[in-house]
DNA sequence: ATTATATAGTTGTCTATACCAGTTAGTGTA
DNA sequence: TACACTAACTGGTATAGACAACTATATAAT
């Protein structure tokens, strides 16, 4: 259950345990879990690392305490979707478009200076490189490069990027994603965007350069995208704070 | 400064001393802090209670930590809030140009389709129209055209959108501006925008069309821009809801 | 039976220490 | 000069223990 010998840390280990247990039901909500000292106890950790556990799922959300009584599961969350920080597959679906991909690459590389400076690291850092045709029934629509440092978001397999990057990086890395910038400005056609997107020369494109951030601002993802313009217009709603 | 005695948890006089400092600025985004090593020398508690301190002001956002590194103020909400509803002049502004116009053209016209669908009114419903070229630097930035029904925005004068436009809204008449929807395309240039802009034929714009509305829905206000592409990249940050 | 009191449980706070992992600057060597 | 190494920092993880504050229950005294 807790391997000590893990790299993985034990407190994350404890929580995703409990988190599982939570979310199948196992424990039904305002239900007591065991106390932090049966916790050390049965898996020989410290209470310290218990409570680091049980922190981080009371912050989420999962668990509140009470003092001299114990520790209960929360009711479930809302279902909190992603406002705005659509993944290609998530917006084709909006739009009423049947969204595929073809691979064209996906290997680790050394971060370019550009990589770099998005992502917040050093030159020459290895970065996962994912380049696809990205198409809407079964049309080319985009081409997209996404970079992801590879120190950052381990374990990545071509099965995961065709499944949800976002929920690996939520559910199995235990990361927080937070917010993304856009950059959009429009250019003309390169001959690589040329060859993929089947467009004339001359024709104007539509180039989305996104950073995404975890909770604590780490960047995690930089997506350069080229969309044809004929097909593609980016829609944006905006509202005024407070 | 730290009182060991008082009934309140040390760690948590330490976040409200924090707290205060970076919210009275005596701490400016970005900066260090003082290590956690330095903090339990200085305060005489352990490295293990400023943990906890700092573990708090990260989780509401005040702080972010990168290991090896130090732990660093975050920017203040108000920054990191995403900047919605920008007219060009604040655009401009934040992005360090001196924004300017010409005005083109300024008259009520009878509302076309495209026009009166954007409004939600009636074709051949009488609007304002504005065309200006909008200058940074006293560079052509981009071609801008103005919708607004006149019926509903009343008393407009070239005045009044030389000034703020908004705050008239706001303040003159008493609307409350809430939301506003943007589609941004890519295009190749037309030969009104060529010569406005000051642009090769063939060159790459950047269409937005902006739809803005008020509290209650209505919209008031159809603006369509075609932008430089070589100088303008539209800005956007999006963040997740809680 | 009612009321105190003890006590055993819980979470909350805090200490002192240890080692790991990443960053940075300086130092020595090829 | 260029490069590798080292030392001294940083935050991250984990330990073992202590006492406080609070809650519930069992027990003893009235």
């Amino acid at each position: 259950m807790i391997d000590k010998n893990s790299p993985i840390p034990i407190y994350h280990q404890l929580e995703e345990h409990l988190k599982s247990k939570i979310e199948s039901g196992a424990i039904k909500a305002d239900e007591a879990i065991p106390s932090e000292r049966e916790y050390a106890e049965r898996y020989q950790i410290s209470r310290m690392t218990v409570r680091q556990a049980l922190n981080n799922l009371v912050s989420d959300g999962y668990l509140y305490r009470q003092k001299g009584k114990g520790t209960f599961v929360n009711k479930k969350k809302v279902e909190q979707r992603l406002h705005g920080l659509t993944s290609f597959t998530e917006d084709m679906i909006e739009r009423g478009m049947k969204p595929s991909s073809k691979l064209l690459s996906f290997e680790i590389i050394a971060a370019g200076a550009e990589t770099a400076h998005r992502l917040n690291i050093k030159e020459n850092t290895p970065v996962y490189e994912i380049k696809r045709v990205r198409l809407a029934d079964a049309a080319p629509m985009a081409l997209e490069t996404t970079y992801l440092p590879a120190n950052l978001i381990k374990g990545l397999t071509e099965e995961i990027i065709n499944q949800s990057l976002y929920r690996y990086i939520e559910e199995k890395l235990s990361f927080t994603i937070h917010e993304a910038t856009q950059q959009i400005e429009a250019a003309i056609a390169k001959d690589i965007e040329i060859k993929h997107l089947q467009i004339e020369k001359g024709a104007p494109i539509l180039l989305i350069h996104r950073s995404s951030f975890l909770k604590d601002g780490t960047p995690f993802e930089y997506v350069k995208s080229a969309y044809r313009a004929d097909r593609y217009k980016f829609i944006h709603s905006m509202q005024r704070g407070k």
